[in-house]
DNA sequence: CCGCGATGTGTGAACGTGCACACACTAGCG
DNA sequence: CGCTAGTGTGTGCACGTTCACACATCGCGG
């Protein structure tokens, strides 16, 4: 109905041009650095920008660069988790400082819905970004498929099981969770359970898998309580259906930090001690670890390193100097605290 | 040194022209969705597409068609802040969703540094996006002047002392604040101090005003713990001094939930019980309300529905249905739980 | 037979940059 | 004087779309 608002049209390098009395080129070498511009051409140029209040389109520039010096950052969660889950802005924070030294913009993409999905990945074909970090990608994600298709620069953080030929960073889920666990043995456990979340993704699988190798012959599959989300709610009732199952239960490895708060008000309201009458270990190190009280020995989960080695992998490839895939393992320190 | 990698070009609209023999114009009045394509046309640039691989670049059009159909989410943040704030997360999502139903794409844009805060400011005047979402922008921040100067469509959540002439979406701090201690008060309580936060934002000096005012004659200054940020260790902090300058303390409105969850941490350890020894209140209702035990009374911040009404306001004003500049409060119930 | 609206198609001109190239001037050197 | 290298400047074209316009065909009524 109504017609286009009569928004004041944008000046120009033309405008520009006219008002310094030099030309478009002179301009666009001052702008872009390249060198060979004079002090009085230069100063001119200063001036008129300042009048018209000229800003360079960074469409424009873009479309004929072929080149955008974005990076996009899809973060692919379901409503509670993204919430939930601290190590999302860790990495984000991370990757962010990553691409600002090199002064590329990361745009942050958030998928919601399947519509999201399309409407993202339209963007990302388009030629709106140089490439991309993806996280918490899960199996037949459809955003891998186009990331695969579409040759766009890519890092994974963490790596969904259909990865091909695209690089990735995360740790070693499966290493660290047998690591934790054969401490919390060490401590004299006897019957030691797990909260396990997220088993369609390698982090959850993986560490599931740590678990039972560190128990060997002692594993008790009904000891395993199997949750959907890495969430604090899911955790507390985890945990009390796990101690209605196993009341003699003495230790318990949480998949995550998140997981294991959950476990301990669980444990606390059944009337149960930590670390006195049950041993509890998380996974992560994020806030929540501190915040506990006890506080919680952990997994140590380098969250904005993550963030950071995905993002110079990108930055890499783009530049040409990556050009096989790679995969990056960060190291995972434990940190022992009060819980076990 | 190196020369620019030799990646495959990608097709464009001439190369679907060729291969489905029609002219651009019709290719893009099928894409456009404007009809007036005949039915043969239509199977025949299907099939090309699809044979070449063709995706439209967003860049290209965004330059002719003078808009993007993208708006940005500006979040500036200090690192802590920005991790421990549950609502930013919530507020979102909730400019996410109306954005999408809009078939509008969020790009959200991290400010960490005065680097970041530069580039991003290159970017929103550079045409890259149709508005912006700020949240949380500080007193005389940059990035306030600088849509001001752009005409930028813009809404505010929150509202910075030095907006003119700008929308921004918000609630009553004041008055919720006000309510809540007035229903502390109402409990019995009759030496009740505040932990004040953020106190250079409006929502911080106007919760510590409606503290003020909810007392009247009985408000005592030294009662009052002013904090930089809404986060649980200061939360705890500050609950410790202010125990130690009135030990006969027996109520608490703490200026975020992350604080009062601080504070409750520091009570217990203190000896008090809650709500026995000390009534606390919050405010937000974040996820922190529930977890806690006791569970928080606090105040309701819708903050999904400040996403949204932010969000739907810069749409208005974008498709021009909105000209003058809005202030829009949602309303605040109250929670009241177990901690008072 | 002309005019008219509806439907379908092709063509040229933008959009605002960056880049390659041509050109002008100066200084130094044989 | 001619040749070269260094510095400074202007001009045409390309980037990949969309949009306005011109044009063609058809059916139909006056």
């Amino acid at each position: 109905m109504t017609s286009t608002p009569p928004r004041r049209k944008r000046a120009t390098v033309h405008d520009v041009a006219r008002e310094a009395g030099v030309s478009r080129g002179t301009i666009s070498r001052l702008l872009t650095g390249e060198g060979y511009v004079s002090a009085e051409a230069r100063e001119a140029i200063e001036a008129a920008i300042r009048k018209v209040g000229y800003v360079p389109s960074t469409t424009a520039r873009n479309l004929v660069r072929q080149r955008t010096n974005a990076v996009g950052f899809v973060v692919h969660e379901p409503h509670s988790l993204f919430l939930e889950d601290p190590n999302i802005g860790e990495i984000l924070l991370g990757a962010n400082e990553a691409l600002s030294e090199d002064d590329y913009q990361m745009v942050c993409l958030v998928i919601g819905s399947d519509r999201d999905s399309e409407r993202v990945a339209r963007y990302l074909r388009g030629g709106f970004v140089d490439g991309a970090v993806v996280v918490s990608a899960r199996a037949h994600d459809p955003i891998t498929a186009v990331m695969r298709t579409s040759q766009l620069p890519v890092a994974f953080v963490g790596h969904p099981p259909d990865l091909q030929g695209q690089s990735w960073v995360g740790i070693d889920n499966l290493a660290s969770a047998q690591e934790i666990t054969a401490r919390l043995l060490a401590t004299g456990r006897r019957r030691v359970g797990m909260i396990a979340a997220a088993l369609d993704r390698d982090s959850g699988a993986d560490r599931l898998a740590g678990f039972t190798r560190a128990l060997g012959d002692r594993f008790d599959p009904a000891l395993v309580a199997p949750v959907d989300l890495y969430s604090y709610s899911e955790g507390a009732a985890a945990m009390s259906a796990l101690l209605e199952r196993a009341p003699d239960l003495d230790g318990v490895f949480a998949a995550s930090d998140a997981l294991a708060a959950g476990a301990l008000d669980a444990l606390r309201r059944a009337g149960r001690r930590v670390p006195e009458d049950v041993g509890l270990v998380g996974f992560d190190d994020s806030a929540w670890a501190r915040r506990c009280t006890p506080q919680l020995s952990t997994v140590v989960q380098p969250a904005a390193g993550l963030g950071r080695a995905a993002a110079r992998s990108v930055l890499a490839q783009i530049a040409g100097d990556q050009t096989e895939p790679a995969a990056i393992l960060l190291d995972t320190p434990i940190a022992w605290r009060a819980s076990a």
